[in-house]
DNA sequence: GACTCGATGTTTACAGTGCTCACATTATCG
DNA sequence: CGATAATGTGAGCACTGTAAACATCGAGTC
């Protein structure tokens, strides 16, 4: 984790590890089985600190306010600690490691009561999913610099506004307009 | 491209690369900087052919329907070349590659036109924001196994179901309570 | 045609990595 | 106290990214 903070995930190895402890190159395989292993653990306190950090923002939201505090928070999570958000989401998920899945379980449950809380009449299971998948994406794009955040306030008000234009949609009921598409003009170019 | 659909995205190196096209270690390296150049180059490819297969699940979606399907499409593009999906997005972008942001600017700019043709009344840029990330999120989640596959067409109908709960979702009437501010004021060490 | 020069490829080399194995040390507990 | 499991060590293998010096080859020019 150390090491995470420092110099981001490149510099993140078992040998690395290993010299911080001041150790010999092989004794981490005392510990973990291979590198995935030691991911894997790194992810599931990863887990366990994107709950903290979460419930810190909001314990138990139940308005669409404050579960957009919430999501705020899931994506400034991610923007401070990128290094540790892609160990946790960005490799292919070790099934087998019990931490991990017993981990991601407790945000998904986490996730779906605020859900259920929030909108009591409504699919909370597929709702639970969208939320976090909205949000989750909204992570990942800031991330990887596909959306610009050029402060952490900045980032906040388009997460919050992102939210708001989703949930206030109305769905219109939906006449197509007689003209129809207009031409290609959306088709993607390149 | 071959390596990666044969073999994942561990088995994508420089030196791979070098000996599929019959040629020395060091040879790439007249052809590309580095190895982040490298991804950067396959990740340009990704994103034009990303565009191509939306485009094909609709070319111009103007209905929630339409955009379902469209959402499907990108979940799927993920799911069936993960490796590349990864490349794509679970690096850190360069944003020095040229090809890069163009291409994803394209993709940006098309999620934003059926945005604006879906929900003409709505904030488009918001709502594309919202749109994009949501899709963007659930194809991670369920890259990473946080959201169970059993089948593609499983996958499909949750998807949907995901997108369909959150446009039906009405807002219930929750005036944000005086004094918060509603750019996640509340949430810890912002 | 000879000649230059830029693009491309080759060789060799180095440092870093994951990982294995045989061996040493240490700690714990019967 | 001594057996035994846990932990650490060292050397070594195959692989990677990257660099530098050297070779080749083709297109265009005198």
């Amino acid at each position: 984790m150390e090491l995470l903070e420092e110099s981001g995930e490149t510099a993140l190895s078992l040998r690395a590890v290993a010299r911080r402890a001041g150790v010999s190159p092989a004794a981490p395989y005392r510990h973990y089985a291979d590198r995935q292993a030691l991911d894997s653990a790194i992810a599931a306190v990863g887990y366990r600190e994107l709950a903290e950090w979460l419930a810190a923002a909001h314990p138990s939201p139940s308005t669409p306010e404050q579960l957009a505090s919430v999501a705020v928070a899931y994506v400034q999570f991610a923007l401070e600690r990128p290094a540790l958000f892609r160990i946790m989401f960005g490799e292919s998920c070790d099934r087998d490691n019990d931490e991990r899945v017993a981990a991601t379980a407790a945000v998904s449950a986490y996730v779906r009561s605020i859900a259920q809380r929030t909108f009591p009449q409504a699919d909370a299971e597929a709702l639970a999913t969208a939320i976090w998948a909205l949000v989750h994406g909204l992570a990942f794009l800031y991330l990887d610099g596909k959306l610009d955040a050029p402060t952490p306030s900045a980032v906040a008000d388009r997460v919050t506004a992102a939210i708001q234009a989703l949930l206030t949609v109305t769905r219109p009921d939906a006449r197509p307009s007689p003209g129809e598409s207009r031409s290609g003009a959306g088709s993607p170019g390149v």
